[in-house]
DNA sequence: CTGTTAGCGCATTCAT
DNA sequence: ATGAATGCGCTAACAG
């Protein structure tokens, strides 16, 4: 039960002036005698006034809101990729809206509603595991409502991406197993339909071919991010008649609980079974033993990707551009490997 | 740069209708012909018409939309805290915006006014720690806009408030300690502005009287949550005279923290001494040794939170009641007590 | 520089 | 059951 509001009108009637000059006091404009301005703003600042962020947006057909729409909050990942484009969207007066998916691609698309209801100016978006379809996507390119991937990306879709070279950072990761004397290494990949899977698995198998290792396809294991299921498949890889010597997981959550199972079966890490994860989560360094595993610049993500959505936001349809920007990752060596 | 949207207008052009009718059917008004709700309704799914809620907002004077202001995504606290709010208000038709203050007052503020710029229906808030003045939060009250404080309350307003029994929590930590044997239990406390810190050192304080055991200041050093400073107050506390044989933490990043600097020296946890923390972060079980905590009904709070809020948003001002809600804390036992 | 007018998209009277 | 008219709070031409 909201009470009366304040409007430009209270004021103009105050100060016997017209509601457009208040406006024009309000916004800035130029073309507003010192006199009348400061008046304004100073009975307007007395009252407590807060323009009308709605009324405004009807007029201009924008809300300066940014949508985000991110799979999941259970890691520190998406977090921190979101302080980022908070803060970088704040510095040009956007708000930002934020929606988890949850992993699912159902919600995913509710959220996807959420957001045109509100009608945000933009959406930075990474997909859920599950996303194979995607028609609520395109939706926001026939609408003329940039869009920007980051992390979780769809080739097909001209837009501009944001991702860490995913490739390069798994093959960084096996590569290092290699040179440590590893050569039965497994791994624990993620759901197929992923980019970052795809590219991951790519770069682990890149990596195997140039030191000339055989790929055993026994020991690569795509999982759907159920970490439920770590555990079997991790039982599974260690009961092999030739278990492997060295684990690179899809990421740090698995590994941590890949680990877990290896500890429990009386393992040396990293002397029996060498692991390494992806992304490097806080507690990552904090875990017995601390985990090796590939960094990602997740707040230089969350920054361009609402730099590269607030250039489109400035320029015409016709001008917008699809880069896809790559950031490289960093390979963080500790204990488990 | 937007393009047409579609209207109410179109529509009824469309249909040689008057867009009062449209607009009926729409929001399910019941004085509508059953042929053409149903012209309007499928023309609107096949023109892919959205409604408009920043106009429906304007009219209404209500945004269906609740702000949420958190002090940090760090740790997992919040953003489990927020996933339950998510859902809750989605189930009763709200969405959400999020600000994070990043523990800074002056932000908080900043935050304030971006939620009454977005004319948020409600806010629910947990204060910084560095929150020593609350007129940004009484303008919510003089506006009318409901307010609920979780976990970081301000005891002075009168509204509801739903947080965790801390007192208890770092009773029973505490006293866990002391079962097991310990005598000189060092307290790395929280800022002394938040009652969360005020709570959690009464319990500390009260589970020594119970077992006559000594308050010994010394040993009581609060922080400001800057986690760099953890390591200092730790050494400090293990260079002392009598070296403390327990440690109880404020939370868990600061417990993880410590166990890192008690390990370095070379001390058994938690036969030289034990560490308790407060908050179960996900990680915590993970971390070697795994950590003793103190778990909180994270999602149940956001839960409650959220109908508190929504109930007050469907009565009247004079009827809402600061009602505060205390949800019981959960001691789990791991190995480094 | 300033006031007047119109309209953003919609819900909601008031008529019919 | 339906249409016409009014207004939510504000900005943006349009005149002066």
């Amino acid at each position: 039960m909201k009470q009366h509001q304040i409007t430009i009108n209270d004021i103009a009637r105050e100060l016997n002036i017209s509601k457009s000059t208040v406006s024009r006091a309000l916004t800035g404009h130029p073309k507003v005698s010192p006199a009348k301005r400061t008046a304004i703003l100073e009975l307007a600042e007395k009252l407590d006034y807060q323009r009308n962020m709605l009324a405004i947006s009807l007029c201009n057909n924008r809300t300066n809101t940014i949508g985000v729409i991110v799979p999941e909050f259970r890691t520190s990942f998406f977090p921190k990729i979101l302080v980022a484009i908070q803060e970088t969207a704040a510095q040009s007066g956007y708000n930002v809206i934020v929606c988890q998916s949850g992993e699912s691609y159902e919600t995913e698309v509710k959220n996807t509603k959420v957001m045109l209801t509100n009608h945000v100016d933009g959406l930075i978006i990474s997909i859920t595991k599950e996303t194979k379809n995607y028609e609520h996507l395109k939706i926001f390119q026939r609408k003329g409502i940039p869009l920007v991937f980051i992390n979780r990306i769809v080739n097909e879709m001209a837009v501009p991406k944001v991702v860490v070279d995913d490739y390069e950072g798994a093959f960084r990761a096996v590569e290092h197993l290699i040179q440590t004397g590893k050569k039965r290494i497994a791994h624990l990949a993620g759901p197929e339909n992923l980019l970052i899977s795809r590219n991951r698995l790519n770069g682990y198998l890149d990596a195997l071919r140039k030191y000339n290792l055989p790929i055993i396809q026994e020991l690569i294991i795509p999982y759907d991010f159920n970490l439920e299921k770590v555990k079997i498949y991790t039982k599974h890889l260690l009961e092999l008649k030739e278990r492997p010597d060295a684990l690179f997981a899809i990421n740090d959550p698995t590994a941590v609980e890949a680990i877990q199972v290896i500890k429990a079966k009386k393992l040396k890490i990293p002397k029996d079974i060498a692991v390494v994860g992806f992304s490097n989560e806080y507690s990552s360094a904090y875990i017995d033993p601390s985990l090796t595993t590939v960094a990602q610049p997740l707040e230089e993500m969350g920054i361009r990707a609402t730099q590269a959505l607030i250039e489109q936001l400035n320029k015409d349809i016709s001008e917008w551009k699809a880069v896809t920007q790559v950031l490289k990752p960093e390979l963080i060596i500790r204990k488990s490997s």
